[in-house]
RNA sequence: GCGAUCGUAGCUCAGUUGGUCAGAGCACCGGUUUGUGGUACCGGGGGUCGCGGGUUCAAGCCCCGUCGAUCGCCCCA
């Protein structure tokens, strides 16, 4: 409540054990995407807002109201990245990636959504994202969700995570589907929501998944996408599905599951939880074979997800907090003098430690204390004279004296 | 963009029907004879009660506005 410069609204300041948390979650996406072969990219915080608008749809509510979009000095449109996989397709085809397919690349940072706060929704948060660019093969859906269903596991967040499966089929499927849903939702016009009613001219798909019950009825009866699909998107989904099966992850098909926008072909799939209120999604993807297309690429399949860093972060057990191995407490100026040398050699020798700027003996083995520090490296000049320091384990309290040169075996950490 | 609830020290919160109501715990800082932390004891700093109006003799407590937070809706790349 002071006064002073406030944090944007939907913006974290991320400190301590949240910290530790969310470093936790990015770790073990980094350890386990090179398991899988996944090579690391970076692209940029904002791209020229064509990139999106044209990939998204211009007209839809999340280019006309949820990017932030700004004029730089040259009067160029940009926009910070609302997601990474415009910008991966973009990077795909202007760096010439193309000869790299299939390419399959990882990141993970900064997403920006002019969005209403809530529960595990910021308007800048994190993601990591994982995407096969340049593969028609139901392989690459399977790799990626295999991927997905490791780190959920890594995390120990899989318990009360569902992977629900559904598939949006080929572009001539999704036409005929699309059809037949608004002929549904129009015979029952008299019993959808307002909200629905809307739904029904700009995205009739998403009556779905409605969470409005009037829509519910209705909703439960339109035709699931199976008669419609066509041979090869009906092979398509089976490859996926036999894919998983053969992994060992477990799935169930959700028909109700779709997409927003249009480029979403094929697989389309969410990890699921109860636990985070309205936000239940925790990674979420698809198949999007239309969108480098979109953006004036050369026809390139491609499919990927992304998972939202503070969510996962939230699910997952809090890591051990990170102590150091040793505090080092110098009585006096020489030993201080001595001392600084003493942390350098330690730090190199790859011993975690720490030594205050100020402070007498006692204050210096509070800190000591506090800072988690497994020993404490007392300093002084009598010990100095020996050669020696005065080494104490600050869990049993024992203590014993030293020679300077074995101190990093002494406190090395097991 | 819409709705509901909420907004008191760094944190978690008390503050009765408006009249010592500016408090507690934790945290932080200092001390309990200056070479030993974790437990204990003593002391201290810190809040114009989100902000701005209004009602009243008197408002943290009532009313309006505003900003922010939380939860939900819309949207969800």
């Amino acid at each position: 409540m002071s006064k002073g410069p406030q944090r944007i609204r939907g913006t974290q300041d991320i400190w301590g054990e949240e910290a530790d948390r969310f470093q936790a979650v990015v770790a073990a996406f980094e350890r386990i995407r090179r398991l899988y072969g996944f090579s690391r990219v970076e692209t940029p915080v904002f791209e020229a807002t064509a990139v999106f608008s044209r990939s998204i749809g211009e007209t839809t509510d999340v280019v006309s109201k949820e990017m932030y979009t700004f004029e730089d000095r040259g009067g160029d449109s940009l926009t910070l990245r609302p997601e990474f996989t415009a910008g991966l397709c973009r990077a795909f085809i202007s760096e010439g990636w193309q000869q790299l397919a299939p390419l399959k690349v990882a990141t993970h940072g900064a997403v920006f959504r002019y969005e209403r706060p809530q529960k595990g929704r910021y308007r800048q948060f994190h993601q990591l994202d994982a995407e096969i660019l340049g593969s028609d093969s139901p392989l690459a859906d399977v790799e990626l969700l295999v991927l997905a269903d490791q780190l959920l596991k890594d995390l120990g967040i899989a318990e009360g995570v569902t992977l629900q499966l559904n598939t949006l089929g080929d572009a001539e499927t999704r036409d005929a589907w699309r059809a037949a849903l608004v002929a549904h939702f129009e015979s029952h016009r008299a019993d959808l929501s307002e909200d629905s009613l809307a739904r029904l001219d700009k995205n009739p798909l998403r009556i779905l998944d409605s969470k409005d019950p009037r829509d519910r009825p209705a909703a439960d009866s339109a035709p699931d996408i199976d008669a419609f699909l066509s041979h090869d998107a009906r092979t398509f989904f089976d490859k996926v599905t036999a894919g998983l099966d053969a992994a060992g992850i477990a799935w169930e098909r959700n028909a109700r599951l779709v997409r927003g926008l249009d480029y979403y072909r094929h697989t389309a799939f969410e990890f699921v939880t109860d636990r985070l209120g309205a936000q239940g999604t925790v990674l979420a993807g698809g198949r999007y074979d239309g969108l480098v297309e979109a953006l004036g690429g050369p026809h390139t399949p491609a499919v990927g997800w992304a998972a939202g860093i503070e969510r996962l972060a939230m699910l997952a057990a809090a890591p051990a907090p990170a102590g150091i191995d040793a505090a080092i407490v110098p009585m006096g100026e020489a030993a201080e003098s001595a001392a600084i040398g003493l942390v350098a050699d330690l730090r190199r020798a790859g011993i975690a430690c720490d030594m205050g700027y100020k402070g007498n003996m006692k204050k210096r083995m509070q800190r000591a204390n506090a800072s988690g520090a497994r020993f404490a490296i007392i300093l002084g000049d009598d010990e100095l004279a020996r050669g020696e320091a005065a080494v104490k384990n600050l869990v049993s309290g024992e203590q014993a004296n030293v020679p300077l040169a074995g101190l990093a075996e002494a406190v090395r950490a097991r």
